[in-house]
DNA sequence: ATAATTTTTTAGACATGGCTAAATTAATAA
DNA sequence: TTATTAATTTAGCCATGTCTAAAAAATTAT
């Protein structure tokens, strides 16, 4: 598949993923900033190498082998900006230009040589699961730190803001991923929370806690 | 630039660098694997964007923005070999096809994350040196191990034969990237050698030592 | 149910990077 | 020095992936 062609894959991935079941035409068009006859064009051709099925007028969906190549490009994009992060120091939010570059690197080996050196990884930094080998999603339930309950542990595996100006403050707070963190008290007036990171006790705000995904 | 045209640049360094001072159109097609009329083609490219000089039936040299482009592909070529190498336990014959996808990736910040992350290696495991961020050649005079006297140390940074079957002999001899050896003394008759690796001594043939870099 | 609007597809064009075959220039041999 | 051979360039074609403009189909609004 040339890059474009995985590009289209992806979008079409995780447009069906995200809104229904079939993608239409001007949604891939708006997801890949393209016009809708270029989208046409290239899915006459997915279509007729099998990666989509697809009717005129009515949208396309991914075909099982598709969906299989869709996850493969997903998985190198989620390990190689977990590399990102955790190897090269890049912050969350700088990761994803890099990566979309990244994942289109043709070599199964490097992938599954990057997934042992980064210890198998289930998450990437922005909380979204790892496909495996086989293209099958870990349904790891993730939870926003603001749904947790008193006296309630968990680890931080990602964040829903990844604006810098977050990011720093997290940095201050010294939350990173795999952060444990345990709730101490929930303040039912603005739900505030008290918590417990690395044996210091810190106050956050209810906006901070809705931002931050824990893996209980 | 496109990856084409890196590729280009690419050959046209290496082949200005061992051989004369300019690269033949034909030299170019053998070395890319394509044909002189594409060549042609392309050179007239390059030409118009001022990184080769270039005169009708004459070849072409690297402009000086040319010299240091080419260098900085060359720069990520060997630190891409070197992570795969060092962190990803790649072997030394290995390396070079996913690397030569990897050098095309176009993010400044990544390669200087990723010097920073790999400790600025100066060599890669080819024994080939490293250009730094200026397009500078670090001159670290590697000898072969054949060519050291009894009771010379030095480092191994490089080996010339990279068949698996010989890097694996030189796993069996405990003989790495970094790895430090000490001469204890050249045979006369056949030129093999006594060496010591991590306190033991091994005997070597001189063929093998003629296919180790040492900088001492 | 038909008209108006939006979405999608088709048709035709363009840029990139490659090719073959023919023409031109340079290099070598007689 | 001329003829032959080799190298290089030109001309014309093709595939990929993009675009605009026009046509066709589907959707919605009246």
């Amino acid at each position: 598949m040339t890059y474009s062609e995985e590009d289209y894959i992806k979008a079409i991935y995780h447009l069906s993923k995200d809104l229904k079941s079939f993608a239409s035409t001007s949604d891939i068009a708006a997801q890949l900033d393209t016009k809708a006859s270029s989208v046409t064009d290239m899915i006459q051709k997915l279509s007729d190498k099998k990666v989509v099925h697809y009717k005129k007028y009515q949208g396309v969906r991914l075909t099982e082998k598709g969906e299989i190549y869709a996850a493969s490009i997903v998985r190198k994009h989620r390990l190689w900006e977990y590399f990102l992060v955790e190897k090269l120091n890049f912050s969350w939010d700088e990761v994803h230009d890099v990566a979309e570059e990244l994942e289109h690197i043709k070599s199964e080996k490097l992938i599954e040589r990057l997934d042992v050196f980064l210890g198998f990884p289930k998450m990437d930094p922005h909380g979204d699961p790892i496909p495996d080998q086989h293209g099958q999603i870990p349904d790891i339930k993730k939870i926003l730190l603001s749904a947790m309950k008193d006296e309630q542990r968990g680890i931080v595996i990602g964040v829903k803001d990844s604006s810098s100006k977050f990011l720093r403050y997290l940095d201050k707070l010294n939350i990173a991923l795999g952060t444990e963190i345990k709730v101490l008290e929930k303040e039912a007036f603005d739900n505030s929370m008290a918590i417990v990171i690395d044996h210091k006790t810190v106050h956050i705000s209810a906006i901070t806690a809705a931002n931050i995904y824990i893996k209980t």
